[in-house]
DNA sequence: ACAAATTTGTTCTATATGGAACAATAATTA
DNA sequence: TAATTATTGTTCCATATAGAACAAATTTGT
């Protein structure tokens, strides 16, 4: 037999909620950005604040410690020991500045280059499943609209 | 003098990386999203399984702590802990229920009707801010976008 | 009816994470 | 130039969180 609950529709709360978009977008990322950490985390080895370094350093040619904690909004300190995980693993390299000897330049090394693209692989696939409900305007529209939020999001004060 | 990293645009990943919607959906939740749970611990000193519980129970009259865990996909012992705290706080009444010895009934009292409409109040205002960058009819589409999406995530096993 | 499997809620444990404080260096101001 | 302030990266510490294992109750399957 059924659960005695199985009436019970989980999704009403979408509609019900005092703030219905922000708590879909909170449903979207615990729902789908959080596991995706998780499964990072489990498949490739590499907790958050580590896969955001290797991220930002595949776009970045150069990038101090406290550049990622600006692009990727973490604090510094997780970037900091996520940065000495990764140099011993071997996916960064770190060049002491010349002109500031406070900090570092890091890049990312040859074998850091193949795990992110191991891992930008799944990731692709994963947004296509993800979007994959939206037809192709939606999701044209939704691009845009995610930008406009984004950039704004990315102007906000830390 | 400014820094002499000015020049860097922290948002050129946005649109280079491998998965720009998703990236951007994580980059909301990171920017926002997770924030706010800070924000409700440190100014209404309730943890973000405390606050779900709070959130169900004050849209469901009764809900089993599986019931939340289902609804927001946290774990059942983090809802587990959560009660607890919620008993102590009078957020919360449990009632066992006489069909099914296994689990118990939970309400939301009056306190937490209180606290829940504290917290719905700020979110709201936090809601109305981000999305301020957005039109009218902008934020239309938005919402029948991310409701589509919000629904697909939550037909996704857990 | 009885054994096996499932479900609920819990405790225990390991770990990821953020805040605060710190030393070293650099930038600003007087 | 000297003193104050800011920045970078780090360590220490407290805590939120998830996984695993568990007991009790219920459901399923034979």
């Amino acid at each position: 037999m059924a659960r005695k609950n199985d009436s019970l529709d989980y999704s009403n709360i979408f509609e019900a909620v005092e703030f219905p978009d922000a708590y879909k977008v909170s449903y979207l990322a615990n729902a789908i950005v959080f596991p995706t950490y998780e499964d990072v985390r489990k498949d490739f080895g590499l907790v958050r604040a580590e896969y955001h370094l290797l991220l930002c350093l595949a776009h970045y040619s150069e990038l101090t410690a406290q550049d990622v904690a600006r692009i990727t909004r973490r604090p510094r300190n997780s970037i900091s020991r996520a940065v000495h995980r990764m140099l011993d693993l071997g996916f960064l390299k770190r060049v002491p500045d010349p002109d500031d000897a406070r900090q570092a330049k890091l890049q990312i090394t040859r074998e850091g280059k193949i795990m992110h693209q191991k891992i930008s692989a799944y990731l692709v696939d994963r947004e296509a499943e993800i979007f994959s409900v939206l037809s192709d305007t939606e999701r044209e529209s939704f691009r845009e609209l995610i930008r406009k939020l984004a950039n704004f999001a990315s102007t906000l004060k830390r």
